[in-house]
DNA sequence: TTGAAAGCGCTAACAA
DNA sequence: TTGTTAGCGCTTTCAA
């Protein structure tokens, strides 16, 4: 066991080579002769050794290593994509750094200006919303980005995501379609988020197809939490109409809202139907089950691993479409008519 | 805008002082003479200068960023942590590294091989139960680590987390002590998990100081997934017998089994008792809420990053004790005797 | 295809 | 307290 961590100069004499070609050797093995490439692989063997990657970043100006900026690490619809978004990277030979600004999106510059000093090839956000010193950091440092979940057609180069619009659109349309007029919509904090805009703006338009209105105060804005749901279900039941149906921005709040009810002794969907976004694990095990849109979270990461590591390495950009979303009929939307 | 990214040596020039004296006035402030300091300042903000990490990493020895490997990253009770671990060492100063060995205890030590490579300055690992080659790599690499999750005497030095012998021994206590006799426990992947073999004594414990068994058709090993929870409830209700009450490794792990028991008929807790282990979120959001042991997952985060910081600084280690569990009485869990 | 050598941008030891 | 300077370990010309 070598006391001191070896390096390429002791693998390169080891073998009997010159510094330079043992580091062809590692990294552009087709560019070194057959006979050495052996003689060095034999000698990174035999003294374990491993590449210094600092070394290596300062040398070559490129780290390896991409960052990812989420709002909160633990919502399942993030979790899941960053695991499927580190596994990728992990794939392409990229580790990856994540950090959240916790729902704080004026925090964002300053962690990506941490970011920045660590050193990392190519950055990974979420949603379009960004303040204008990220774009601007992003575009000072060279670095660049993918801006995941929302899908844009003015910035589709730079998307990979859905339409928030359309999939609010949609599960709203089915909603009419099955008789609901009074509509209450939770969404999460719009500020800064464009996802929970869009989310409203496509509720809005299905509304007003058959000539309905979002009313003001049945639009409410909570955290993306089960308490955040809970909250929402407390917030209409204390007007003195009640809706027949809340549209949950998320499943996350869908479950929250359906907790609630249980508690207050409402049931779902009989007196209140509620509806949820993103189609996560859990949405088909809670009762009653979740009517939701499915929303391609996995796939997400999997698609921003390799654009990422396309845009770095210089890749034309295939045309980015809008990933597709589809709504799932379960038990906790009502029928009322027929 | 600079074209190129400015230098420390730029810095320096416009400050009209030496490297070195840049350098400390960065990153030992109260080295330097105030008048110095501020020049180096305004400098600094005058060519929006960011410290370039690898140089700084290669020349120091030192990468301010942490690595963390676990099982998975999308088990909530994982990313609640996670999160925690994130803002801590953000505030400590410090990066987060994170990746996955997707439940193949087997990848650790390459996924620790290729950290190395990245360069880190330590470790956060999930439980006690390593192959040796990742212990060997921490050594030889003098990486300092702590062990998360797992509360073991022998290794206490290193450990953040609590007693999954004692967490279980509770609950199968409380089982018990509720009359049930007819016990099966769904635990997780033993293999290679030393929380979940923890679980199983603990539990047999328990059982054992009433005289009872836990009979071997009924431990169940799933995956941390709620479809393993619904697993488990198929495979006890296909037996000639059935038992009263199923506890759980994970709330997951409940809250799916909870999902099977309704789209089969069955009631819980009436006809079948259900526990769980986390104390999630969801546990009190789901019918019924889930009787179960709570954790200190945030806990384990915070202090897992305080202690791998004063790792790396060669502070004393304080005396670690096992954190706290306790055990919360919901509703899935029937009295049978009074 | 290989070897030699000049950095990459910073830290830290040393001298002043 | 400051300036000078020798590396840190690697990549990448350039010439052979």
């Amino acid at each position: 066991m070598p006391e001191n961590r070896p390096t390429l100069e002791d693998v390169a004499r080891l073998a009997g080579v010159a510094l330079g070609s043992a580091s062809r050797a590692l990294s552009v093995p087709d560019q070194v002769k057959p006979a050495t490439l052996e003689r060095v692989q034999r000698a990174v063997e035999q003294l374990g050794y491993v590449r210094n990657g600092a070394a290596q970043a300062l040398a070559s100006r490129r780290t390896r290593t991409i960052a990812a900026i989420y709002p909160t690490l633990d919502n399942p619809i993030f979790a899941v994509s960053i695991q499927s978004l580190q596994q990728t990277l992990w794939g392409l030979g990229y580790q990856l750094l994540v950090a959240s600004h916790d729902y704080r999106p004026e925090h964002e510059s300053d962690v990506l200006r941490a970011i920045l000093e660590r050193g990392v090839d190519a950055l990974v956000l979420v949603g379009t919303d960004h303040a204008d010193a990220v774009y601007e950091l992003a575009r000072q440092y060279r670095l660049p980005y993918v801006l995941t979940w929302s899908f844009e057609e003015t910035k589709r180069q730079q998307c990979i995501g859905f339409s928030y619009y359309d999939a609010a659109y949609r599960m709203a349309s089915l909603v009419v379609e099955y008789g609901h007029t009074k509509i209450a919509l939770c969404s999460g904090v719009a500020s800064g988020n464009e996802r929970v805009r869009a989310r409203i703006k496509g509720t809005q338009a299905a509304l007003a197809t058959v000539g309905l209105d979002l009313r003001p105060e049945w639009v409410i804005e909570q955290p993306f939490t089960f308490e955040g749901g809970r909250q929402a279900v407390r917030q209409i039941i204390g007007h003195h109409e009640m809706p027949t149906v809340l549209i949950c921005g998320t499943d996350i709040h869908a479950v929250g809202a359906i907790g609630e009810c249980r508690d207050r002794g409402l049931k779902v969907p009989d007196d209140l139907s509620i509806t949820g976004s993103d189609d996560i694990e859990l949405a088909s095990v809670v009762e009653p089950k979740l009517t939701t849109v499915h929303v391609p979270t996995v796939e997400i990461g999997v698609r921003a691993a390799r654009r990422i590591v396309d845009l770095i390495n210089n890749k034309p950009a295939t045309e980015e479409v809008a990933l597709e979303t589809i709504v799932i009929v379960r038990d906790s939307l009502k029928r009322l008519v027929h």
